[in-house]
DNA sequence: GACGCGACCAAGCGCGCGCTAGGTTGGCTT
DNA sequence: AAGCCAACCTAGCGCGCGCTTGGTCGCGTC
């Protein structure tokens, strides 16, 4: 019998330095930041790094990898409700939580995605963006066709006005600050739903 | 008497490749963009550039003081009509209008600002950011003490949700395609102000 | 007490970066 | 014909980049 179970499944060291990494890329971006700077935020030297990783951008490979997986995966879980404006206010509340759950890897993706997807590697980053529009728009429609979503604006441009919205927040949203993740996904949804015009 | 009139007031050269080093700065962002490429793209030699610009750093700040300059001042203009709803109306219209007229402007303005504001040099930047919120912001509270628009959301928060979805629609909207600047902002502008529920 | 190994250090290689200094060219002016 | 000057070239400097190679250290295991 071996002790197997007490061994962390990734390296609990090299989690932490991907932490360190993904907080630099968000604030200076990907290309700016060099492998100086995150091994110095870490404490050790930049060639050490490479103990944990093959490469620079091999770190920001795990950290989307990691990110897409789990969010693509809630949108799925979410998206399988049968009421449209349910499902649309539980999508929009996931995006919100992942902006203050996964501040870093929001920001990345928000901000270096054309770079990284002209590079085959990172062809993943396409594929869940495809599968998460995917079922964004496919909630819009079904609730188009139903009559509880107007039908004179399309789908696809709503949707992207949605997800520019919730990503881009991640430049102002402060997690310590007077709102939480779900109010502000409230906030949103208020205005998104009836609009901020007064109907009296 | 001298011909001065004839002569252009910032050489036409200039001009031609600030515009082509705004589009690199735009498509790939202000550090993966080289000094070389700029002047590839320009057919002469790197060094050649030196002859327009101080430096690359004086590139962007040119490209984005003109642009700055001009959408404030329309920004201004548009301002001083009496009604909340019309003003922000040609607001939103003229947001999208530079979105369409200042693609790379308003991509490096999107990608660089978190970037640029670090420097001394680019304080003019924050200027521009907060006049333009001031304009905004003044608005939608006056529309929200007339009762024209819904007042149990911060004005400043629906700013910054329309600020966003306005300049990120650079990322999506291609110029020659479907819809026209004024189109895209009235679609926007109906799901803002009414809302995308029926309330049939 | 020898061994294995994860974590890190020491030293530096080669490349491409932004930028520079001085020279050349050709059209325009006088 | 001479001079001027905007535009561009030639050649390359120094720096900081991502990354590599071989070595050190200390903890846990048998």
């Amino acid at each position: 019998m071996s002790s197997e179970a007490v061994v962390p499944v990734v390296s609990a060291r090299r989690e932490e330095i991907l932490a360190i990494a993904a907080g630099l890329f968000a604030e200076q971006g990907f290309a700016t930041t060099t492998v100086r700077e995150i091994a110095d935020a870490a404490g050790i030297l930049s060639g050490s790094l490479y103990h944990h990783f093959d490469s620079k951008e091999s770190m920001v490979d795990d950290l989307l990898r990691g990110f897409l997986d789990d969010i693509v995966a809630r949108y799925r879980a979410v998206a399988s409700g049968d009421d449209p404006v349910g499902v649309l206010r539980a999508l929009v509340r996931t995006g919100f939580e992942a902006v203050d759950a996964h501040r870093s890897a929001v920001a990345v993706m928000l901000n270096e995605y054309n770079l990284l997807i002209q590079y085959p590697r990172f062809a993943f980053l396409r594929n869940a963006a495809e599968e998460t529009e995917r079922i964004w728009v496919e909630v819009l429609e079904r609730g188009m066709e139903t009559g509880v979503f107007r039908a004179d604006v399309e789908a696809r441009m709503v949707y992207r006005f949605m997800r520019d919205a919730i990503w881009v927040s991640v430049r102002w949203y402060r997690p310590d600050r007077r709102y939480r993740p779900d109010e502000i996904a409230d906030f949103y949804l208020a205005t998104l739903l009836e609009g901020i015009a007064q109907s009296s």
